[in-house]
RNA sequence: GCGAGAAUACCCAAGAGGUCAAAGGGGAUCGACUCAAGAUCGAUUCGCGCAGGCGUUCGCAGGUUCGACUCCUGCUUCUCGCACCA
């Protein structure tokens, strides 16, 4: 007899899985699921590993039940962040060379090559398949590509034409966070601080000074009519600069800002703001004001001025109470020009007044100044004399007019500051010119992207509300960068196709990946695809025969039938192919259904290999055995729940896999006669192979391995309880360890293979059969019977417990028939107030008087409590008691270690016998 | 802050109005087998009970119902997402 060595069985099962799982179109029907494929730039950990165990086991159980099945893999490689791994390690970074050093175990002459961004990804995609292939994933590894593959971005470009077409990729100004030291935009994970802030639009509203221009920068552009004086800080320093070639005067910062948001600035001279105030300064639709002083202008904000509607803006307000109560500019008085319901004649004099506010400093200032900008908004309307529009739309044409006519601009600025890069520098908004834009607000296209979201099966259930919030939500999607590695835009070569976006139909790509290669990728015209994908015939295409089997391959496999990721990709990669493929591909071809992760702990904390919280998958799998490992991440949670990884638990899996393997051993040369207790073992099963196919039909790797391991497990203790004395197991258990093996194979497929060999099956366990549930050996009556001896023998184990005496018999009292009756009329009634009547009319029951009151209380209850599997099939056809027991005796006087007698409840052997019940015999322990 | 989900005994977790003191697993304790350890097997694991029972529980507070772990409302806490990033 072998030994039980997993790595043994890895190694052979190596061995023989060679080829094994390169699928090809076949009679068969077929079955194609995909994973998101991995941006390999580090080593994997077990948090990866679930990830492609979980598609995995669900292939290897399709593949059991006569499917063809397809499992491919492939790896992401365009963007970014490789580039700055590169140059981190180039530059020597401590930090970054320790975590591929010491954590990746990177030996040092590859380390040396990572100075080169391609070398990254191209030794980890070797060290993915590497580590994949010891986890057992049947993979099809010829179709694996790289998306900088020649031939991947050939079929990149063919899709952005499709999309180009049908008018789905925009160009646009767009401004973004800009980091000046970097050169580049910065996303949020890039920012030290101010990761949420956002960036608003202000209107530069231009007052006439002079031969210059004051901008004020405001929000609220409609205000301008109400609009008493600007504000400018006394000690701060502004500039007179030539912006575009006119003169203006805002602060140094707002200077440097302008630059960036697409404007010439020359700087002329240094204006003090002390010396602003009190000029006078004029704008066609409020005539001529006065710069007032006041120390809240920020120079950072914007232009560094601003201009003051004291009845709408409670700052403005108090700044200017504040003044006038000192005694200055006294002329000076509010003008309102916005109608809002519930906040008087001028809005900001009656909130503030309201809420009893003093100064400037009062911390409630912004939340008024929230609230009153919130309230014109929604409800505000501007007087008859300025037009009378609502606020939500006079403040869009007044803007536009001021643009048009009275030489407003647009200025992008934070919503707060500040925001910091990681590098250290500030943040600022910066137009970006020739970007391109996917339309995803484009009402339309949303719209068919939810009709066919309706058609997807999506697992679990619960994600599809953010699967429709996701694409409600979705805004235009900036699709080019200018440094990373991937495809030439097209239509401006100078950019990259951002690495989101040429992830959305790489599915497809699969079905041909293997077959593309030969052909040289010049002469992959868009037309090449068109044939392929679509079907569309024109002249002249190259290598039509190997077209075909391309288009037979694509026909065969596509559309897929699930997707696998976790859930963080909902609110882009998921949502986002969805979009891709019903744009590109006819509706036969569209996604079938996805299956949604949760994310993995590692001892309760969030996995990040930045902060050194992971266990490689590779070490996991050396110390534990790849089934373990498997094993482990199916069972301790469902694929969507969040999982946690802990070592003393993985510990725990191993002994239970040494431990089936033992069993199997042992019961594989079991060849004796049947016993009762066989039929009983054989018909459990059936409905374990049941619960364990509904299972996996439903993705539950845990409620499968349930019913696979542990319920079959705890039957065979049952069953070899109740095997008579000096008795082997029979022929039966042949049966079971051959179904049992072929359960458990996709979870713990390498000792699968070996155990399957052991057994004498027929080829590989990976494609053996899947076992199917006979029918016609599940036995109601035998389950039923043994129900209830298990369940007696409960009753009398824990009465033992508590009477604590040495007993020195048993006595099982049996219900008589009469009680039968009313259980049975009792379970059967539907109305259970008047059943206890209906049975006190029979005159038989009548002459029994309480007795049969009491036993008509006692059935209700137990009834109440028994199982419907149960009581069901007692009211159609009772089972004979007395034979169970009777048949069973031996078992208890083993089992107790005293004379067990079986009677009838009725003669008179001991009060207490009047107790039993149908189901529930009256147990006396003397 | 906004959107989506979650909260069950020492831990993980099943549970979708009466089958619930609540499956299963882990851990722990006790016992059997062993010279011993490991493995294996059995028992216990909310409290009280010398007869199969009773009492109190399923984040917190209310509500609906003859009856709620399950439904409704509010609160608290946690996870994920909120974009130009894989």
């Amino acid at each position: 007899m072998s030994e039980f060595d997993l790595g043994k069985f890895e190694e052979e099962a190596h061995e023989s899985w060679i080829h094994a799982f390169e699928s090809n179109p076949s009679n068969l029907e077929k079955f194609y699921l995909t994973v998101a494929y991995p941006y390999p730039s580090g080593a994997m950990h077990v948090g990866h590993g679930r990830t492609y165990i979980v598609p995995d086991v669900i292939a290897r159980f399709w593949r059991m039940k006569g499917r063809q099945v397809l499992y491919p893999m492939a790896f992401h490689v365009t963007g970014a962040p490789v580039i700055g791994i590169s140059k981190r390690i180039a530059n020597k970074d401590e930090k970054t060379i320790r975590l591929y050093r010491d954590l990746y175990k990177v030996p040092q002459n590859v380390l040396d090559e990572f100075v080169d961004p391609l070398t990254i990804v191209r030794h980890f995609a070797g060290e993915y398949q590497r580590v994949m292939t010891a986890c057992g994933l049947s993979i099809d590894w010829r179709r694996r590509f790289t998306t900088v593959d020649p031939t991947y971005s050939k079929f990149i470009e063919w899709q952005w034409k499709h999309l180009y077409e049908a008018g789905h990729v925009i160009k646009g100004v767009h401004p973004v966070r800009y980091c000046t030291v970097d050169e580049n935009p910065v996303g949020d994970h890039d920012l030290l601080e101010g990761d949420k802030s956002e960036v608003v639009k202000f209107t530069l509203v231009m007052f006439r000074y002079g031969d210059s221009f004051i901008p004020t920068a405001t929000l609220r552009p409609e205000t301008i009519h109400g609009v008493t004086n600007l504000w400018a800080n006394p000690t701060v320093t502004y500039v007179k600069a030539l912006v575009d070639g006119k003169a203006w005067i805002v602060s140094k910062e707002a200077a440097e800002k302008l630059i960036l948001q697409d404007h010439t600035v020359e700087i002329k001279e240094e204006i003090h703001g002390k010396d602003l105030i009190d000029k006078k300064v004029s704008h066609p639709l409020c005539g001529e004001i006065t710069i007032l002083p006041a120390e809240f202008v920020d120079p950072d904000m914007a232009s560094g001025l601003v201009m003051s509607v004291p009845a709408h803006a409670p700052f403005d307000y108090i700044a200017l109470r504040d003044l006038q109560q000192a005694g200055k500019y006294k002329e000076i008085k509010p003008i309102p020009l916005i109608k809002v319901e519930g906040y008087g004649e001028i809005p900001a004099q009656y909130a503030v007044e309201k809420a009893g506010i003093a100064n400037q400093m009062d911390s409630r200032m912004d939340a008024l100044t929230q609230e009153i900008y919130s309230a014109e908004f929604s409800k505000g309307k501007l007087f008859e004399k300025y037009g009378g529009k609502p606020v939500r739309v006079a403040r869009d044409d007044v803007a536009a007019l001021m643009v048009e006519k009275y030489d407003s601009a647009i200025m992008y600025e934070f919503d707060q500051r500040p925001v910091i890069c990681r590098c250290g520098n500030q943040v600022r908004v910066k137009i970006l010119h020739d970007q391109w834009f996917l339309k995803y607000s484009d009402p339309a296209w949303k719209q068919q992207v939810s009709d066919h979201l309706g058609d997807m099966a999506l697992v679990p259930a619960e994600v599809r509300a953010e699967f429709d919030r996701t694409v409600g939500w979705l805004k235009d999607w900036a699709c080019t960068r200018r440094v990373g590695l991937g495809t030439r835009f097209p239509w401006d070569t100078t950019q990259l196709i951002e690495p989101l976006s040429d992830s959305t139909c790489y599915m497809a790509y699969y079905t041909i990946a293997h077959k593309i290669r030969e052909i040289d990728s010049k002469l992959l015209t868009p037309e090449v695809f068109d044939y392929i994908f679509l079907g569309k015939k024109s002249e002249d295409l190259p290598e039509k025969k190997k077209l075909d089997a391309m288009r037979a391959e694509f026909l065969y496999w596509y559309p897929y039938n699930y997707r696998f990721s976790a859930k963080d990709l909902i609110s882009n990669h998921l949502t986002f192919q969805i979009f891709h493929h019903v744009s590109i591909f006819p509706k036969d071809k569209l996604p079938a259904g996805m299956v949604v992760f949760g994310m993995g702990l590692l001892n309760g904390a969030k996995m990040s290999s930045s902060k050194g919280n992971v266990f490689l998958l590779e070490d996991a799998v050396a110390e534990f055995g790849a089934d373990t490992v498997r094993m482990f991440l199916m069972g301790s949670a469902e694929p969507w729940q969040d999982f946690d990884w802990r070592n003393e638990l993985v510990i725990s899996t191993k002994k239970q896999i040494e431990r089936f393997y033992a069993t199997i051993m042992e019961m594989k040369d079991a060849n004796g006669e049947p016993h009762d207790i066989d039929k009983w073992l054989v018909s459990r099963l059936q409905s374990h192979i049941e619960r364990t196919t509904e299972a996996l039909n439903n993705f539950q790797t845990r409620q499968a391995l349930q019913e696979a391991w542990f319920s079959i497990e705890t039957d065979l203790k049952w069953y070899r309880r109740r095997l008579p004395d000096n008795c082997d197991g029979s022929r039966e258990l042949h049966t079971l360890a051959s179904v049992w093996v072929r359960l458990l194979s996709p979870f713990i497929p390498f000792t699968g293979e070996h155990l399957w060999k052991e057994l004498a099956g027929e080829g590989l366990v990976s494609f053996a059969p899947w076992p199917v549930a006979d029918k016609k050996l599940i036995s109601p009556r035998v389950e039923l019977s043994e129900e209830l001896l298990s369940r007696t023998v409960e009753d009398i184990e824990s009465i033992m417990k508590i009477i604590q005496i040495t007993p020195k018999a048993i006595t099982i009292a049996l219900a008589p028939e009469w009680k039968h009756d009313i259980f049975r009329t009792i379970a059967q009634s539907a109305d259970r107030n008047t059943v206890i009547k209906e049975i006190m009319k029979d005159d038989n029951m009548k002459k029994r008087g309480k007795e049969a009151t009491d036993a008509a209380r006692q059935c209700t209850t137990l009834i109440h409590r028994l199982p419907p599997q149960v009581v069901t099939p007692l009211t159609q056809e009772p089972i004979n008691e007395h034979a169970v027991f009777e048949d069973a005796k031996t078992f208890l006087e083993k089992v107790f270690g005293v004379p067990v007698h079986i009677t009838d409840a009725e003669s008179g052997v001991h009060v207490k016998a009047a107790t039993a019940l149908p189901f529930k015999p009256a147990i006396i322990i003397e």
